[in-house]
This record gives C-alpha cells, sequence and structure tokens, in this order.
DNA sequence: ACCATATTTAGCTAAACAACTAAACGACGT
DNA sequence: ACGTCGTTTAGTTGTTTAGCTAAATATGGT
C-alpha cells in the first residue's frame, strides 16, 4: 500500500510532474537542463529527481561526469497513471510553455547551460 | 496544472485511500463509520474527507444530522486513477483487513457506533 | 426552549517537505 | 597531482500537513 501512495506522492508535486512530462517528450534529460526548465537550484533538482527514482518513475544513466535521467525502463505498473498526467497535463499551460522553453533549452550544449547557471 | 497534483495529492495518503476504496466498495458511509475503520479521530476523518471533497473525489449528502459520503457524481476526470487504485490496492493486507472489518462495522447501526465512540 | 447527537472548525504539536547555500564527491583534462 | 566541472549530500529555514483535544455548529427529539 505505502508503494501505492509513494507512487502518487511522487507525482504530487508541480515540479516533479513538470520533470516527469519532459522526460515524455525528450528521452533522456540531465540535471543542468531540468534546473534551467524549472528555475530553482540545482540541489533541489538533484531532491527532485531522487524522488522520482526511488518511486521507480526514473532511471539514471551515467556517462562520464554527466547523468542523464530518463523514464524508468520498467513501467508497466505506472503506465496508466502516466497516460493519464499526459492526457491532462498536456493542456496546462506551464506545460505548454516548458515545451517551448526545452526546445530552447535543448538548442543549446549542455555545457554551456551548467556555465551559465555557474554564473 | 494545479487541479492535477491536488488530485493525485488527495490520493497519496494512505487513510485517504482507505477512505475511497471504502467508497468503491459501499456506496455510502458516513464520518463516524471511517473513524471507527480507520481508527483515528473523528475531527482528522472529517479533514480527510474535505480534502477528497476538494479534489472533486467526494461528495456529501445531508440526511438529518447524518452526512453521507461518496464516490462523487461525476467522475470521468479521475476514473482512470480510481481504477488505477481499485486494481493494485486491492491486494494490500491494509486493504483486505479492512474490507474484513468494514462487514463487521456495517452490521452494526451507525448509532451504536457514535455511541461506542463516545465512550 | 433545551438537551443529546453527529460532524466541523479552531488551535495546537510534531513530523514531512520544498527550497536555499555551502561543502563534498566523482570524473575528466592538462 | 591538480583544478575544473556536473551532480549530490549536509545542514538550515519556512511552509504544509496529519494527528490530537476542545469548542462550535447544526439537526432531532422531548
Amino acid at each position: 500500500m505505502q508503494k501505492i501512495t509513494q507512487t502518487l506522492k511522487a507525482l504530487s508535486d508541480q515540479n516533479r510532474l513538470r520533470i516527469v512530462y519532459a522526460l515524455m517528450e525528450h528521452n533522456e534529460l540531465c540535471a543542468c537542463q531540468f534546473t534551467e526548465l524549472l528555475g530553482i537550484a540545482g540541489a533541489t533538482v538533484s531532491r527532485h529527481l531522487g524522488v522520482l527514482h526511488n518511486a521507480n518513475l526514473v532511471q539514471f544513466r551515467k556517462e562520464g561526469r554527466w547523468i542523464f535521467s530518463s523514464l524508468s525502463e520498467d513501467l508497466e505498473y505506472v503506465k496508466p497513471l502516466l497516460d493519464w498526467v499526459n492526457e491532462h497535463a498536456g493542456y496546462c499551460p506551464e506545460i505548454q510553455q516548458d515545451k517551448k522553453h526545452l526546445r530552447d533549452i535543448l538548442s543549446n550544449a549542455p555545457e554551456d547551460i551548467c556555465r551559465k547557471q555557474r554564473g
């Protein structure tokens, strides 16, 4: 039962939902891209990704110093939930804006994003 | 977008999930029956029902001093979520036990339950 | 009118959580 | 070896929330 509530709770935060939605549109994204997208501290992004990972929603792939996040491979359990989110979130203005924003973000090299974030 | 997270958050609490599940099994239940089922203070039950009501998951029907709760009439929005909950929660030991417990609770008149709760 | 009864509201406490900054970690490049 | 860079961990702070008790509200019976 706790698994169920944990999954639902992982999805019941706006920033985490935006992360999940971004991952439904683009296979893999790295932390700095989420940081840019959400406009919050990198450490906070990291925590959100951890929550999603603990709920088996997100998996990681390391490549050098980069850590790419993607939706979990084994999704049959949560598939209906993600379908529901996908169906309804698509209409939200926040998500619409994220779509545009993501295009901009992806048009830059991640290195440049990180550099910019360091200021 | 807040509507989505609000709905998910309403469902991401074990006690509220038990309430929802109980309502999937029995059309209508009153507050004192939930109090008995969950073993928490009546005031807390009331707050949980309020959260579910605000998320449009639960509706109320007043009949004298009794207030009966049931799943919302207009559920198309959350139907897939409830199906998912129903599918997975059914196997949880807590829910299995609630099913038995509910049969006991329903075999008594609500008045007696309230009397017992006042001590 | 008054009391009893079922539920809600108010007010509190403790725990959970989202956000931040700063320090630590781990992997590359030189 | 050393510094740099992307990310995570630690530690702090303000807010939310689940739980409680006690008081308030609303309805019915006498």
